[in-house]
DNA sequence: CGCAACATTGAGACCAGTCAAGCAAAGTGG
DNA sequence: CCACTTTGCTTGACTGGTCTCAATGTTGCG
């Protein structure tokens, strides 16, 4: 976790995170306030109980949402890709955790200041907004994934989503991809065990719906068997 | 159903739905482009799969937002309280249903006119910005209740949640109160059979934590016990 | 009253959790 | 460079909770 200062014009997501929608002014002044910071896998971005004083946006890498009940269970509630907004909004307290899940960027900007801009930016709150729908929407997906009955086809249906997240083209889901998150991390999302994830990745492979390649890497062989998982 | 002209000052919500923050020119105007419509428990709302041409706002009663898989089997995603917010925002098909859960009022609008005044009124683009992460803060609520492993934790969980809703104090939850569901509604939200479900509230009663008072009363005796299970 | 929808209860099958062992890859330190 | 540890993944045997199928009760409504 390194920290330096923020340079927009060597954003990857600049055209796509919510500060788009300023002018060049107001990022400039938010630049000044705000800070980049580098994260490892398995850093924690923003820990949860702590009063939300920081929010931001990821510029690179991948990151968890998560939860942690009173027994020590984590469970994954979002996955956070670059341009996608770090920390809850207009909340009192942080209530989530915010993990790295790869070696990762970040613009952080102390809340108070963000929030501030969101009132008087209408364009700002107006972004703000397509991407809090957007995440609601990536929310009530996750939903529909867990909420399956069998383990195989919420396996199956995740995997299904991370194809069709890793393709370049719109209309086609990637044959091959890397799974972004270990077994634990996707037992974590599917409300199963480790054990059961390994299991069923083993049952796919024997049936030939896929081929796995090394530890995190997938190969679809017969997409369609999968999608008949899912129902 | 049956529609009627909308009257703002006869309206529950007037005090809390997104309109509060409009002018009162402005909510004029919306009054003349939308209507005021009754539902009996069980009717549609709200359509998957037509194009989104009507949101809105619950005025009284209460709705479900579900989505139904090929294999005919429905989730309930959410449930919509009065003054909450009908229909996908900004969608170009509606992807959900909406059906009302009890008798129900609700004032729906032309959404391409309600969208482009969110474009107009910084206000109200900002009230609805705070009213859809209200809404991602309830979904991850449920995801956190779905995923606990054990069926009566969610059980336990969900009966909790009611009982907070129906508190009238924010600092003491109800004693007593209705489920707004049947067991089949229940059983759909918590990913699990109506079977269990059934069983689960029978195992509860008799272990004396709630007392089922009809078919939908629940009167909790040690709702300690049930926080227990949760975690 | 009788139907229809909703709810409860039981018996058996099966999926997934738990516990436990072993393997592979990557990192650590002498 | 090699022993050692750590971390993550796989596999097996066993157990238990939940689903399925089926029958019976209960409630509300025409």
């Amino acid at each position: 976790m390194s920290a330096t200062p923020i340079v927009c014009d060597r954003c990857p997501v600049a055209d796509r995170a919510v500060c788009a929608v300023l002018s060049e002014a107001d990022r400039d002044h938010l630049t000044r306030l705000g800070r980049r910071q580098r994260y490892r896998r398995g850093e924690t971005i923003l820990a949860a109980g702590h009063p939300h004083s920081t929010c931001g946006t990821l510029v690179s890498g991948a990151a968890k949402l998560s939860s942690i009940d009173s027994d020590g269970t984590e469970r994954i509630l979002a996955l956070i890709h670059p341009a996608g907004t770090l920390g809850q909004m207009f909340a009192t307290t942080e209530r989530l955790h915010v993990t790295a899940l790869t070696d990762s960027e970040a613009c952080l900007f102390p809340a108070a200041r963000f929030e501030a801009l969101a009132d008087e930016r209408p364009r700002l709150a107006r972004r703000m907004l397509a991407e809090a729908l957007r995440e609601l929407e990536e929310s009530r997906t996750l939903i529909d994934l867990i909420s399956k009955r069998q383990a195989d086809a919420r396996l199956a249906a995740l995997l299904l989503a991370f194809a069709r997240a890793a393709s370049t083209a719109a209309c086609h889901d990637a044959l091959r991809f890397e799974l972004p998150l270990t077994r634990g991390e996707i037992a974590q999302m599917l409300g199963v065990t480790i054990e059961t994830v390994s299991r069923t990745l083993t049952r796919f492979e024997r049936d030939g719906a896929l081929r796995r390649e090394g530890a995190h890497g997938i190969a679809l062989l017969d997409s369609a068997a999968l999608g008949g998982l899912v129902g």
